[in-house]
DNA sequence: TTAATTTATATGTATATACACCTATTATTT
DNA sequence: AAATAATAGGTGTATATACATATAAATTAA
């Protein structure tokens, strides 16, 4: 689907404008697939990403700042993320004995069985729905760090 | 900044899951810049999409139905967003003499001018903040909708 | 014409984002 | 060493997403 069948409009300043608003409508529609493929596991698409960054270091622990500044929405609330992790009995939280100002969250037995399964179904999911090529995904990422390049 | 930087990780399966994280995290730092730019207006991002799609109908009234398959997240809880812009009288409810189901939307002449002052801004920010020629800008459109072309 | 179904909107609940502020702990300064 | 500042994480509030359900009005079927 076209961008101007999806949003029912076809007015455009220019190109940019529209392929601003076609990143924010892919990153919408690329969300709603993940969590639909997350639902039988029953967790979020939030709670998937920070597993996924427990499982990255993984078997070392990782303190609530590490997770938060990979994270890819950077003001996601990461204390409250792991509030439902924990009560699921997917994460455990310790305070650093190095640092007592440091809670550091490990993946629980269970926290990595969800993962494995999940990630199996996720990575299923986003392959059948982001029709790409190698190729051309070099491409996009390629526009997409051109496109933020006054990131400082 | 390169994704990799952004997100602390350079673990990608393949360069297709690395182009669906970088839409992400892209459509999520353009969203930043946009409400950064809208907070001297006291409305957020979704506001300001809905008082866009009633200027794109201006002087002609627009149901809720309406307004919500025309919003860039489909899931949008448009009436709740109408309360808020409602508070601000930004826009006016009234029901549909013609189908008392309905209740239809207008922008008050207080959301016209709003409205004319932050979509300035806004296209300033995103002009300083979106660094992509128009040629660049449809070769991305042209990938994100074949990345899509899944979507039935 | 009444009953059943569909549609439009509103509302309730769980989770998330965005951001301000609080508290405990650590680091720094005087 | 005591006072001050900085840092990590937790918590409160407003708004949003996601989805289920409720209610009123309109449409269709019996």
């Amino acid at each position: 689907m076209k961008l101007e069948e999806a949003i029912k409009s076809n007015k455009f300043k220019n190109e940019t404008q529209k392929a601003a608003l076609n990143v924010l409508y892919t990153a919408w529609w690329l969300k709603t697939n993940m969590s639909k493929g997350l639902k039988e596991f029953g967790i979020t698409h939030e709670q998937y990403n920070v597993l996924r960054i427990l499982k990255g270091k993984y078997p070392d622990q990782i303190c609530v700042r590490d997770i938060a500044c990979r994270m890819i929405e950077k003001n996601s609330n990461v204390p409250r993320i792991v509030d439902r992790l924990e009560i699921k009995k997917l994460v455990k939280r310790t305070t650093s004995q190095l640092d007592k100002r440091e809670t550091v969250i490990s993946l629980t037995h269970a926290g990595i069985l969800l993962l494995e399964a999940s990630t199996k179904s996720i990575d299923h999911t986003m392959e059948t729905v982001t029709l790409l090529t190698e190729i051309e995904s070099i491409q996009l990422n390629k526009l997409l760090e051109k496109l933020r390049s006054s990131e400082r």
